[in-house]
RNA sequence: GGAGGGAUGGCAGAGCGGACGAAUGCGCGGCUCUUGAAAAGCCGUGGGACCUCGGUUCCCGUGGGUUCGAAUCCCACUCCCUCCGCCA
């Protein structure tokens, strides 16, 4: 959530950088109130206990003294005075759950490098890459070969069972086989081997609580979208962004251990509720899939930095593996809501001739550590400074598993794989019809 | 799942109804002494909120309750440890 305190000083800014990305004024302002409210009612809860207080060590004193009649006098005082402060300590508790509740459902403000924009078709697409760019060579044309969308590949080469894997649990859950089951762990640990260098392995938890939910700012405007397992009241996270960005919650970090630097591979759950009937074909669009992700906390002086490295990292493992791809400036319109800046990965899947997400680098400000409670103790000394988090899938798979198949896809029908990941899989490469 | 024990500041650990945001030790920071270091001594050292920036208030696992007054008493829950059962 951003500072209230921003709204306090200066709300028509707070209201014209939320503007940017269609938020009105008039919210701005019901925060404002609320918070004045809230601030308003605490004042009043405290002096009576003040009261309260200074009363009840009179008590004391009486009956130490044994004026036992004076005592009883101030005790009835402090009794009647502590049901009105009881009162008021309920009245400002209600003020502030709903401040809270209010400023939850606020965006982040968005960094002023983000473009203006209304939705995704103002997004502005910084760059884009193919193999061989660097030598002069022109963007590939794909040939009819590679023109055939993954869930008929994947049919042909029995490497992917939809109908079974709906079988299972209902559409929208994939079943890998054979090589294909094998390519999605190769992925995994080529991916997890490329940062390993800078990056700490996690494994973190897949079910998590609400509290970790809400930190990210998954929860509560979008508990839609999350598998929610009611007996035990958890969630399915839907990216390892959940759980790693909650590690160190309620945490004070020593600023020189700073940037912290986690990478995780999960499955990620999504009820897409949203988009019934959209992208309904083969991987575009799943309730479950395996994700890669980059996370970091840092300070607001190395964010930028950060950002751009873990960019750099996912846009590399695009390169090695050999896939078209190009990156995108979200617009305010079209970033989600915690983020104040997110460039997108899109790579390129010959089959479908259009461009899909497989990567979102996000830069959160200290819109989730205020979430979450993740601050630094700065070497200077001095109060304790939350955190900036960021992060970035590096590569969720089953976007790129689809555009691997397509693009590598020969005129005999076979798939070719890039050799980077040979390694990953046992020296084999190609993808032969059974 | 059953039985018992526990949860207090960066750590260890006292406190068990009134001057306790909390003894003491360690750690950490500053200063004194010293050629320097060590040792010793002195001082300081949690977090949040609010305002009239000097204060006020809240926080002793979490949430309720009792009381004029709760770290301290009562209830519920969570987590940790030990033992038993079950189990990948």
């Amino acid at each position: 959530m951003i500072d209230v305190r921003l709204i306090r000083e200066d709300r028509a800014a707070v209201a014209a950088a939320l503007g940017r990305r269609g938020v009105e004024p008039a919210e701005v302002d019901r925060v404002a109130e609320l918070d004045e409210t809230s601030r308003h009612l605490l004042r009043a809860q405290e002096a009576l206990r003040v009261q309260v207080k200074e009363l009840s060590r009179q008590v004391g004193e009486a009956r130490r003294t044994g004026d036992q009649p004076a005592a009883a006098s101030l005790s009835a005082e402090s009794r009647a005075l502590g049901e009105r402060e009881r009162e008021a300590a309920g009245q400002a508790e209600l003020a502030q759950a709903s401040l809270r509740h209010a400023l939850l459902l606020l965006p982040n403000l968005p960094s002023d490098e983000a473009p203006d924009g209304a939705g995704a078709e103002d997004n502005v697409e910084i760059r884009r890459w193919w193999p061989a760019i660097d030598e002069g060579a022109e963007a590939p044309e794909f040939a009819d070969h590679q023109r055939v969308p993954h869930w008929e590949i994947g049919e042909q080469l029995g490497i992917l069972d939809m109908e079974r894997g709906a079988k299972l649990s209902g559409s929208m859950f994939p079943l890998f086989r054979q090589m294909g089951a094998r390519l999605l762990r190769a992925l995994s640990a080529f991916a997890l081997a490329h940062h390993v260098d800078a990056y700490e392995e996690i494994r973190p938890p897949s079910l998590v609580l609400t509290d970790t939910m809400t930190a990210t700012g998954h929860l509560p405007k979008f508990s839609d979208e999350g598998y929610h397992i009611e007996r035990d009241d958890l969630w399915a996270i839907p990216t390892a962004e959940v759980p790693l960005t909650s590690l160190y919650r309620g945490e004070i970090i020593d600023e020189a251990s700073l940037p912290m630097r986690f990478c995780a591979v999960t499955p990620c759950f999504r009820r897409e509720a949203g988009a019934a009937g959209r992208d309904t074909r083969g991987l575009l669009r799943i309730h479950e899939f395996d994700k890669v992700e980059l996370m970091a906390y840092a300070t607001e002086a190395q964010a930028a930095s950060v950002h751009a490295d873990i960019t750099a990292r996912a846009e590399g493992l695009l390169q090695e593996l050999g896939l078209m791809y190009r990156v995108l400036d979200l617009c305010t319109g079209d970033l989600a809501a915690p983020s104040a800046r997110t460039l997108d990965l899109e790579v390129f899947m010959p089959g479908e001739d259009r461009f899909w997400e497989v990567s979102s680098v996000s830069w959160y400000r200290d819109y989730q550590a205020r979430r979450a409670n993740v601050r630094y103790r700065p070497s200077s000394g001095g109060q304790p400074v939350l955190v900036h988090t960021l992060n970035g899938s590096a590569l969720a798979w089953s976007r790129v598993w689809p555009a691997l198949v397509e693009t590598g896809r020969q005129p005999d029908g076979s798939v070719r794989l890039p050799d980077c990941l040979a390694p990953y899989l046992g020296g084999e490469t190609v993808i032969r019809p059974v």
